[in-house]
DNA sequence: TTCCCGTGTATTGTCAGACAATATTGCTTT
DNA sequence: AAAGCAATATTGTCTGACAATACACGGGAA
């Protein structure tokens, strides 16, 4: 394989490959035309053909370059190689570069402006509740603290959010909660079991009656990517969990906002053992 | 003025005019050629001609139909006009097009696909903690029901993330903390006032140690821009909100988090008195 | 009939090349 | 030395073309 190649895989769906022609850091240039394609063995596919189908070039590009700047390769304030350069390394077309950029200018990572080019934005401007860039943040530093951060500010959100679902739900989100605790019970893979706590967590968090906390779901569902792909669970452990969330059913079902948020902030606290004691 | 005329103008920067050619709802097709620019008076500005420099098209454009869908005119689900309609009607290259559609996919307000085209996202998908989405999203529903939600959310984010704050604080951001809430005091104009005050919460933001406290701070501008278009206050009741803003910086200065997440609880029961009594 | 399969077609995805707008940089002129 | 002016590099915008895709429809076969 390519030693180059890099593996892109986040929120976009499918897996993307992406191969700089040379690795693109600060870099002077010093090409005298460009590099001329050379010799290339029958059988093996030219840079440009390793697209793999499901993701289209722009996506993959950005997934690229936003990963890239998430991770620090280029630091707040930096001036990125221009368009030219992108597409040149990458072998795609520029409009397929401005895409890619004018995404990351929407999650605020970048900005840019005619003669000047594009640079990386302050970091408290980033988006960092973005699907995508939450996802790139969670691959660069150590697992650890982020699945600590995300940890702590699910400590902040969800036992008010509860509260408020015990106050607000109305008897249909009230179905839903009620499902999906029923489907953890009743899962037999770990991974179903996961999927049904996922959509319990996310639709109280609808049932709260508050537009601006369904957003938060991102990092439900990224904090249970991570616990699901790097802890192991034994069954009583699950067992006892299993409890903990259905008081939590219990109590937004009677409407009860003080043992709810109780009752979360038990769960947590038992998902904080987990996670330490990994 | 023309009565088409729709004027855009959000955390992009200067105002955008954009003006469609006819307004663009749900329409069947009926042209059969193309509106043939016909007459056009002397001295009257073209369509095209109606941009105002500080604002690229495709940035108008995202505004524009991100607008569009966050009040409501595309609802989840609707499949949005093509590509070459969105640029026939705004007179506006296909490549304008596609940008501001790749931005507001970055903001997962759409999503599309080959063969069918755009179309708009649930609504739980969306970023709304996004600081576009959010100006949108202020602007369509009655003000008071947003306001109302924010400030909600403020009470469930401030008290925990300043009781961090204080435990983790350094010692450059207190210096940040206490001058933000030196210049309120001394602050000669309501706007300058309300500047510092945005600092002051920002800076506690940053100080919490918790990176994905940080983004939540579009919800405070937000919050803090509408309070002071808005609402008027009197000069004893600014006196008092100081003193709360005093309190809280020097909670968080000693350390002491729990003294400091009850003192925001008070700021945040007065400035819920403020919106009430609007 | 009913089901399967290919073929048509509408739409986004990608590419290439050109020119415009813009703000920095350095040079020239006073 | 200072101020204005020109050269220049980069993004912004437009045009036109073709590729990839997946739905819709019609035709053929069981």
């Amino acid at each position: 394989m390519h030693p180059n190649r890099s593996l892109v895989l986040d929120s976009f769906g499918k897996p993307a490959f992406l191969k700089p022609m040379r690795d693109a850091k600060p870099d002077k240039e010093e090409s005298p035309k460009k590099v001329a394609a050379a010799k290339r063995p029958d059988g093996v596919r030219r840079p440009d053909a390793a697209r793999i189908p499901g993701a289209s070039v722009h996506t993959s590009l950005a997934s690229e370059i936003g990963l890239r700047i998430v991770r620090g390769d280029y630091p707040p304030g930096t001036i990125l190689p221009n368009e030219a350069k992108w597409s040149e390394t990458f072998s795609v077309s520029r409009s397929a570069v401005r895409e890619a950029i004018k995404m990351l200018m929407a999650k605020s990572l970048l900005a840019s402006r005619p003669k000047i080019g594009s640079w990386v934005e302050p970091r408290e401007r980033w988006n960092l509740l973005d699907r995508d860039v939450l996802a790139w943040y969670a691959t660069s530093p150590d697992r650890e603290v982020f699945l600590k951060t995300v940890q702590e500010f699910r400590h902040i959100i969800e036992p008010e959010a509860t509260a408020f679902a015990a106050m607000r739900r109305t008897d249909e989100q009230m179905a839903e909660i009620s499902q999906a605790c029923r489907e953890m019970g009743e899962a037999t893979s770990l991974q179903e079991r996961t999927r049904a706590d996922t959509r319990f967590h996310l639709a109280i968090l609808r049932a709260s009656g508050n537009d601006l906390l369904v957003p938060l779901g991102v990092l439900i569902e990224s904090a249970f990517d991570h616990l699901f792909t790097y802890t192991t669970r034994a069954v009583d452990d699950l067992n006892h969990a299993q409890k903990l969330h259905e008081a939590i059913e219990k109590n937004i079902r009677l409407q009860r906002p003080d043992a709810a948020r109780a009752a979360v902030r038990k769960l947590l606290a038992n998902t904080d053992h987990v996670i330490k004691s990994r």
